[in-house]
DNA sequence: CAGTGGCGGTCTGCATGCATTTTCCGGGGC
DNA sequence: GCCCCGGAAAATGCATGCAGACCGCCACTG
């Protein structure tokens, strides 16, 4: 029978969220058979899908078959090295290039999540939605499309809860901050804003890395 | 029958070659039974294909089917403000995790090139083998990856002759002296420099751009 | 004569069968 | 007791059949 219902998306959409969600963690095995059962379609769609994430390094091979990828403490860095400098320039051609629409938006949801502080979850789902909204901004879309691919790669990246506590009300000081700079069309201002709310984030990640090694063992 | 022969690279790996050489140019839109015949293989490999390469952005959407991506005007802006970015990151990365054995290697490259100052061809190999070589040199796999993929958008761009005269020599003098940048530790230096130097590349095709468009009327 | 409806062809997308290869497990030998 | 080898099961990779959607063309009608 054919996938059935209406709301179907596709495998490759479903199995991106399966891993951003935690379904599948780094280092597990993904077979097509399993995978087409699991969601109802055939081993078709799923290998495309899955080459597809190949391509993007979000699955590795080991031997034929494909794994979850997963980040050492290198790979992370590595990461964030990136990251940090693919947000700062985000940052600077939003500060040069941002409509006062755009960064109405942005202050916005910046007091939106003023109200929020205690919903980590939300504040998650918000704060990405804040950052995709500045390289929107930067109306560059290679640039849009380069932080797309980083933030798909940080979903490889050990687990921590996703809050660590009082980070949420530093993080929003360090948005609101990020606003101002943008809407005072200050450059270095929101590129240097960027990469310390962005440093913060990595020592906070680095922090809870080192308690959760504590707490394994 | 089978895919035939032994020296037989993937149907993947075909495609992007035939991009990357303009047999399919920007716009052409590409048919799977088409693929299929041209490559000797059944249109499951080929559809693989196509979608990796539509994940990376090099093809586009026309209704069903997929052609070509083109970058017009603005999308080469873009590109070259993240690829400058990115490369100037690579640089200064390089000058700081370079081992010497890597310098070293550079260093010859360039002084390779002294004698190819009049094979424009070579010298374009040789120019992205050198890059790469800085992007290796950075010892930061997630940059090396995102170059990669700029390198890859790069063959979308309006198809220019690929040595303007004289850029062999100025292009030489530049790449000499990132790597004495490089070679002194200097990250300030070594990512000035790589800035400029693919600023005046964007020049270069920019004019050449101008020129193109008085040819064609 | 113009507009509309139907019809054929073509191409994409999915399912499934088949061959090849790898991997895992067990038994036997050293 | 450990290692090596052989076979079976499973998983991948490719080919191909089939259904559905879209495009263009032509005829038919108002």
């Amino acid at each position: 029978m054919p996938a059935s219902k209406s709301g179907q998306t596709d495998a490759y959409s479903l199995i991106l969220d399966a891993i951003d969600g935690g379904t599948f963690r780094p280092g597990d095995r993904l077979v097509e058979s399993e995978l087409a059962e699991r969601f109802n379609v055939s081993r078709t769609p799923i290998r495309e899908a899955l080459q597809r994430l190949e391509t993007q390094s979000l699955l590795a091979r080991e031997g034929r078959s494909l794994i979850v990828a997963s980040l050492d403490h290198n790979q992370t860095s590595e990461l964030y090295v990136v990251r940090s400098e693919l947000e700062a320039l985000a940052a600077r051609l939003a500060a040069r290039h941002a409509t006062p629409e755009e960064v109405r938006v942005l202050r916005e949801m910046v007091l939106t999540d003023d109200a929020l502080v205690d919903d980590p979850t939300a504040l998650s789902r918000n704060n990405r939605r804040f950052h995709r909204q500045i390289h929107l901004a930067s109306h560059n879309r290679y640039l849009v499309q380069q932080l797309d691919l980083v933030y798909r790669s940080m979903a490889l990246m050990a687990r921590t809860s996703l809050a660590a506590e009082g980070r949420g009300l530093i993080a929003q000081a360090e948005h609101a901050k990020i606003v101002d700079m943008i809407e005072a069309r200050d450059e270095a201002g929101a590129d240097e804003a960027l990469r310390s709310h962005i440093s913060v984030a990595f020592v906070t990640r680095l922090k809870q890395e080192a308690a959760q090694l504590e707490r394994e063992g």
